[in-house]
DNA sequence: GCCAACGTTGGC
DNA sequence: GCCAACGTTGGC
């Protein structure tokens, strides 16, 4: 199964927010990339949930629990959403500069990308930073 | 189809 | 608040 990040600003959404909704459609995805990384993905499979602006942290682990379909908002028919909802929180939040100091993270696209708001997470990427947030694999 | 101008995101 | 990195838009 593949991984992923989300990345909210929590002044938008926050995960104590999500963690209050139960769940939640993950939409306002724009960038043409990061819509990719939203089809691509399967029910069930995980990802986790970043702050950015505020924070700069990992904050917790999300489930897909419906797969992509299209915003009806949306008149170009081009954007759509997942819908994601709370696994459990970091029990270590990872920063930023924790990321950056660990050189098995060299390659995550949200350190190369710091843009894309959707992105994948591999396997290896993945059990070390769930390895650094106390979160269980 | 190129490229300059502009807008947006997100780290600092 | 500033700026770098991109993405998007629009004139040619």
């Amino acid at each position: 199964m593949a991984h992923w990040l989300l990345k909210s600003e929590p002044s938008s959404y926050s995960w104590d927010q999500l963690v209050a909704d139960g769940r939640t459609n993950w939409n306002g995805v724009r960038n043409a990339q990061a819509l990719n990384n939203l089809r691509a993905m399967k029910l069930g499979e995980r990802a986790f949930f970043y702050h950015s602006n505020e924070g700069k942290e990992i904050v917790g682990v999300v489930e897909v629990v419906r797969t992509f379909y299209p915003d009806a908002a949306d008149k170009s028919g081009k954007l759509g959403m997942v819908d994601v909802k709370p696994v459990m929180p970091a029990a270590v939040r990872v920063g930023l500069p924790a990321m950056k100091a660990n050189p098995e993270l060299a390659g995550l696209s949200l350190l190369k990308q710091s843009r894309l708001s959707v992105c994948p997470v591999s396997e290896n990427e993945w059990s070390t930073l769930c390895r650094m947030s106390g979160i269980a694999a």
